[in-house]
RNA sequence: GCCCUCGUAGCCCAACGGCAGAGGCAGGCGCCUUAAAAGCGCUUCAGUACGGGUUCGAAUCCCGUCGGGGGCACCA
């Protein structure tokens, strides 16, 4: 009885910053060696120390943690601390991404330096971190705006502008009327600013990219390494996004005009039915081929686009319009005149911003047919109604009509022989195109990387030289509000004035700064030491450290982030700078903390407060609900877990700890209660798969059964002095050290040990009392139980089989019916099927 | 429209192709209590969205339909 008055007592408070400061002193969660062995620490000579490198993508300080940081560090918190534990020499980075535009609004907004808002909030963050008890290394710490970082942002650009992959050009670009920059496609969803839900707007800018096209193969061919590591949907919106698609370049000579004009088709087998030519209006080409008298006809309607916004342009079912441009095509294989017209369907920027329309078997092109009243030629019999007469063309494969020379041919076995043709007689070869477009990485905003190019009238882009580096922010005498498109750094009079470093003649500097997506594609590089000097990593720590072994976060990132740190990769790879050619080699994407089923956000609000939840349940109960909700990538529903359960279970378990008595220390676990030992380990192997597994959840319920095994050991059972119960109890809360890390550390101290648990060692599981002598096994007869064995758990197959015939229930089921087949899976299972 | 994902008790979720239910929440009953709360113990509840197929055997694999979530979308 007095076990139960025990467990009625109410349970002592944990003093949380007790431990944090415990840990902190005896710097429990250091990584060993980060450039460099330790001296007077045993690694295998041959450099294979196990080594894991865990990342969380680090966080942008827009105010404190919110409940969304919490459960992504909550779960690599847990994955890292599952393998420190187990042995492995765990690194656990922290950083900070802090550029970027919400600190300039704050500070637009309160009349201060982008800095101070910044920082302040870092320092928030840093804070809530240590409360949450999350395993950092504090060592790696790094903000991406200091000038010891950024300075190396530079560098990489300018490496990469060496290597011809920075470029400058104007283009039409999205510009963001409310956040006064522009965005790269990636930041355009449905038209819209990513981040301010603004309509963007189509502007002629001459703008700094990244020319990560060059790379849109390798990023399809690499994702080969990334399969089964990466969730498959990442990789099906980065393949989506990076769009490959395979067809054929065809020439067109214009009539009265010395350069053809190459087009891209993915159907070089429909070549002779096309009956028109059209090319994007808002491409210079469309003022090319423009005649005389119709010059103005096409300005009229070029005027008209601009006051069209982009979501109404992307809308693929508004109506086709465009102009007719007076001048003729020559199909280069039937030698027929086709008229050219310009439209807003073709875009400017996909394949040569021209495009031969065969309107019977491509319903854009048939539509604008339409409208335009333009005649519409069949040329590939697919046995649907003839798209003339329905309005709706016929993209299906099919055999060839009105071709020439392929008539009669199945499409499919056309279209290389067209490919063929076209190259051979020099009009056409087959090509590739992509979707994706070159990175468009400046931007007309002051908090960021100045980008480090200097403009001299002689020279041109002239990079700034690696011993001036960093090129940094002004401190003042610039306006963070700059009129019209001009960036904030070009008010800055003083600090754009400099002179030229090859000819020394007055120049002036660039005066925009680098996307931040440009900082996080590689700061997972500079953590194992982030102080320094001589380059953007320390090429040590990268080869001890990287790649990484498992990277966590959201996968709002697929087509940004995620994409670019794979691209720099690459690139640092071919400039000779790394090792390996992916950054991450296994992916998680958590889901959202959701309330109610509605999304929380900054925009929408952020409906549950996770200090609140913190001083309400305690940061290990938070963490138990955000891991046991359900599997990582689940969204979870706040509302519909329970953090007071999670706190109701962590008190079990410290009830039981405070119940293991002092006298049972150092006991022989082997004179322990065999049944209780045999329950214990046999849990023990599964949570050990589980974790293994990543199913964080499950490893949560089958913790709670062995909390329940256990009490009822100390109840019923052997009794809380047993040394198997002790043996129980120790796994059970190293165990938990990796969810609730307070209360492990408050439980291990009960158990009569030193801090912190996070030193000690994952369970070791002894198999031979997992194995059973007697299993149950299960007989069925067409599939359906029928009846239950208690069998030797080394029986043969022979012996079960014979055994199930015999039992009574298989008899009565099997009746008179005619046994055609008996499955014997021993020990567990036999399956008898009868004649039907 | 195309691509990817997910549909298991009232809810959150488990289940190497082998007995559908481990764990939690909520509900019910009980113990404790003068009483209530807390705590503790016990417990009800689905045949796996639907329709086919493969298999001795399917929640699990395949095809189709419906529904939820996500991505892309005038990309030639």
């Amino acid at each position: 009885m007095s076990e139960h008055e025990d467990r009625r007592d109410t349970v002592d408070e944990i003093d949380l910053d007790q431990w944090v400061k415990v840990w902190d002193e005896r710097h429990t969660f250091e990584a060993h060696g980060l450039t460099e062995p330790e001296p007077g620490r045993d690694e295998p000579a041959d450099g294979r120390e196990k080594r894991s490198y865990i990342v969380s993508m680090y966080p942008y300080p827009s105010g404190d943690l919110h409940m969304g940081h919490a459960e992504v560090y909550s779960i690599s918190d847990v994955i890292a601390r599952f393998d420190r534990l187990r042995g492995y020499n765990t690194l656990n980075p922290i950083g900070w991404d802090s550029f970027g535009l919400p600190a300039e609004n704050a500070a637009i907004k309160r009349d201060l330096h982008p800095r101070q808002w910044t920082y302040d909030n870092i320092a928030v963050q840093a804070a809530s971190f240590k409360r949450l008890g999350v395993s950092f290394d504090w060592r790696t710490r790094l903000h991406t705006s200091d000038p010891e970082y950024y300075r190396w942002n530079q560098w990489i650009f300018l490496k990469l502008f060496d290597m011809g992959l920075a470029y400058r050009k104007a283009s039409p670009v999205n510009w963001c009327p409310k956040d006064h920059t522009v965005l790269a496609n990636e930041q355009v969803i449905q038209g819209k600013c990513e981040r301010c839900g603004t309509a963007v707007e189509r502007r002629n800018l001459t703008q700094w990219f990244f020319r990560i096209t060059d790379y849109a193969q390798r990023l399809l061919d690499d994702m080969d390494q990334l399969k089964g590591q990466w969730p498959e949907d990442i990789l099906a919106m980065q393949r989506n996004w990076i769009g490959r698609s395979s067809g054929a370049h065809v020439d067109f000579r214009i009539v009265g005009r010395d350069e053809p004009v190459r087009v891209f088709t993915t159907r070089p087998d429909t070549l002779y039915g096309a009956t028109f030519f059209v090319v994007a209006a808002d491409a210079p080409l469309a003022r090319e081929l423009v005649t005389d008298e119709h010059r103005e006809a096409l300005e009229t309607y070029i005027a008209a686009l601009g006051g069209t916004s982009e979501i109404e342009r992307m809308a693929s079912d508004r109506a086709k319009t465009g102009v007719f441009l007076g001048s003729y095509a020559i199909n280069p294989v039937n030698g027929e005149q086709i008229p050219v017209y310009a439209s807003d369907y073709v875009l400017a920027d996909y394949g040569t911003g021209a495009l031969m329309a065969v309107p019977a078997h491509d319903q854009r092109d048939l539509d604008f047919a339409k409208a335009m009243n333009l005649p519409v030629r069949k040329v590939v019999e697919t046995g649907e109604d003839d798209p003339a007469a329905t309005g709706v063309a016929t993209a299906a494969r099919g055999t060839m009509v009105g071709s020439g020379e392929f008539d009669g041919l199945p499409s499919a076995e056309a279209l290389p022989a067209i490919i063929a043709h076209l190259e051979k007689s020099g009009v056409g070869e087959g090509a590739i195109t992509y979707r994706l477009r070159d990175w468009l990485l400046s931007r007309q905003r002051f908090w960021g990387t100045p980008i480090p190019i200097i403009h001299c009238e002689d020279c041109g882009e002239v990079g700034v030289p690696e011993d001036q580096l960093p090129v940094r922010l002004p401190e003042s005498g610039f306006s963070l509000k700059p009129d019209a498109s001009q960036s904030p750094l070009g008010t800055a009079t003083e600090w754009l004035k400099v002179d030229c470093p090859k000819c020394g003649k007055p120049a002036q500097r660039d005066t925009d700064t680098m996307d931040t997506f440009v900082d996080s594609s590689w700061y997972y590089l500079r953590f194992p030491n982030p102080d320094y000097t001589e380059g953007p990593f320390d090429p040590e720590g990268v080869k001890r450290w990287l790649p990484v072994d498992h990277y966590i976060g959201g996968k709002e990132h697929a087509n940004l982030h995620l994409l670019y740190a794979r691209f720099m990769t690459k690139a640092l790879h071919d400039a000779g700078l790394l090792h390996f050619v992916e950054p991450f080699k296994r992916l998680t994407n958590q889901g959202q903390v959701i309330m109610d089923g509605k999304a929380m956000s900054k925009s929408l609000g952020n409906l549950v407060n996770l200090q609140e939840q913190i001083g309400q349940y305690g940061p290990d109960a938070v963490r138990v609900t955000m891991i046991f909700a359900g599997p990582p990538e689940d969204d979870i529903d706040w509302a519909a877990v329970s953090p007071a359960g999670a706190v109701k279970w962590l008190n079990r378990v410290r009830r039981l700890a405070s119940a293991v008595p002092a006298s049972s220390l150092g006991a022989a676990v082997a004179t322990g209660d065999a049944a209780v030992r045999r329950g214990v380990h046999r849990l023990l192997d599964e949570i050990t798969s589980k974790m293994e597994a990543g199913r964080q959840n499950v490893v949560i319920a089958r913790l709670m059964e062995l909390t329940t095994l256990l009490q009822q050991s100390i109840d019923n059972g052997p009794g809380a002095a047993d040394p198997a119960v002790r043996e129980g109890v120790e796994a059970l809360v190293v165990a938990l050290s990796c969810f609730a890390p307070f209360t492990a550390d408050d439980s291990w101290a009960k158990l009569g040990h030193e801090p912190s648990v996070a030193t000690s060692s994952w369970p070791v599981v002894d198999k031979s009392l997992i194995v059973d002598e007697e299993v149950t096994c299960v007989v069925q007869v067409n599939g359906k139980v029928r009846a239950r064995l208690q069998v030797p758990a080394a029986i043969t197959e022979d012996d079960l089989k014979a055994l199930s015939l015999d039992s009574d229930a298989v008899q009565k089921a099997v009746g008179d019916a005619k046994i055609v087949k008996v499955i014997v899976r021993a020990p567990k299972l036999v399956n008898i099927a009868l004649a039907r």
